[in-house]
DNA sequence: GAGTGGTCTAGACCACGGT
DNA sequence: CCGTGGTCTAGACCACTCC
């Protein structure tokens, strides 16, 4: 006898799945109906639906109503990047975390900045220049401009012994998160913050967030070239 | 009267998220149960279920069996990355894409792929040298390699016409990919290809897939220093 | 052992969007 | 229009885990 006893989300999951990948359903097949398949499983309706609703939101699949459900042409995989604070990041790995503010200043946002999130012509910014550093040795430069317009209390804080991060995080909800991967050189500005070669290769990641359409804060991290980002599980 | 009709699992998931970022429920919080926050909601149990359930697939919320659901300590968020092929990616732009072979062996695995793969000690794999044109312009250098064990086709294609990534895509399934973005300098290897100063930056990707636990395949992809990677929306 | 989330069911109504 | 997926319900049983 057949060790399945009935087929769970899981099972329908992983069969259609395989069918995809063997072909059965090539590329552009538009599957059969919800009811079909909860006949040809044994099982209830909301039990594919849910099967296929989970394949459609990891890409596999494209539902619409009416229309059907297709295996859609491109098998577009994705992979998540963790966005912890810094401070996090580095205990995680057991080192010594320590945060220093280089600079702070309230000023009227750069036309770039305005440009890149949307604000307003007068739109007033926080400027803070911050290390952090991983049991003493430079980890990452940051650069971070928070909107008074969104975030007003940034106004009172001096950011001292707090890094920004770790200050927003308590502090503000946020909807959206935007990050830019780059390369660039340290040159003479990084190069000294971050101790290496103004010649040598530095890692940066914009990150860029927002609450229900209102831009927060950008944060332009630095980190030396022997960072590495990994993608979480 | 009020305007909603009754609770439906997004009207949850807004509320709990409210309650969880006004602090009605801080950090490390334990919330009601389900079938107390139906009685609540006045909605059905599974419609609760579903709302917590995504909350803690966002990793807002923790659930366990018997303890509850907690609001998590660390609001790690999570940005998408696209894992598309090169030659999507490039034609999403609307540029012009090329593909150019520049070597192939066959050959045992080198004893860091052996090491970084979880490779057996006699394994053999194809290594492959490509570029990759937007416009005619270098966009991307890749270096390749194919492991036989997990996809021995690989041994009958000449990958002088089909890029290595298209090529798998249509050929093999898989189950996991893994991301290491990384900075480096161009060197003499890499300027050359990517038509670049050798002290210039570059940007690095390192994409590594597995199909149930068995490695598939390490490709190294480097861009010049001027490339962007952004998160998926 | 008992309580919590995990999953399933059978049936129902609704909303969208091709035809 | 009307079929397809989207969602909800009320009830049920199960699995895990803390006490």
């Amino acid at each position: 006898m057949s060790t399945a006893r009935r087929a769970g989300y899981r099972d329908v999951k992983q069969t259609i799945l395989t069918r995809v990948r063997d072909k059965t359903w090539p590329l552009g097949t538009v599957l059969p109906g919800e009811v079909a398949l909860a006949a040809e499983f044994g099982c209830a309706r909301a039990t594919i639906n849910r099967a296929m609703r989970e394949l459609a939101d990891e890409g596999v699949l494209d539902r619409k109503r009416r229309a059907g459900t297709t295996v859609l042409a491109s098998p577009l995989r994705h992979a998540k990047v963790a966005v912890p604070s810094v401070r996090a990041e580095i205990e995680a790995t057991g080192a010594t975390y320590r945060y220093s503010l280089v600079s702070r200043a309230e000023q009227p946002a750069p036309d770039w900045l305005r440009a890149r999130l949307s604000l307003a012509p007068k739109a007033e910014v926080v400027h803070l220049r911050c290390m952090h550093y991983a049991d003493n040795a430079p980890y990452q430069f940051e650069d971070r401009w928070i909107v008074l317009d969104t975030v007003p209390t940034a106004l009172n804080e001096s950011f001292e012994t707090i890094g920004p991060n770790d200050w927003l995080i308590s502090e503000m909800p946020l909807t959206d998160i935007e990050l830019v991967f780059s390369a660039a050189l340290a040159g003479t500005d990084y190069a000294a913050f971050l101790d290496v070669a103004p010649e040598s290769p530095v890692f940066q990641v914009e990150r860029c967030t927002w609450l229900n359409g209102n831009a927060v804060t950008l944060a332009r991290m630095t980190h030396p070239g022997s960072h590495r980002l990994r993608t979480a599980l």
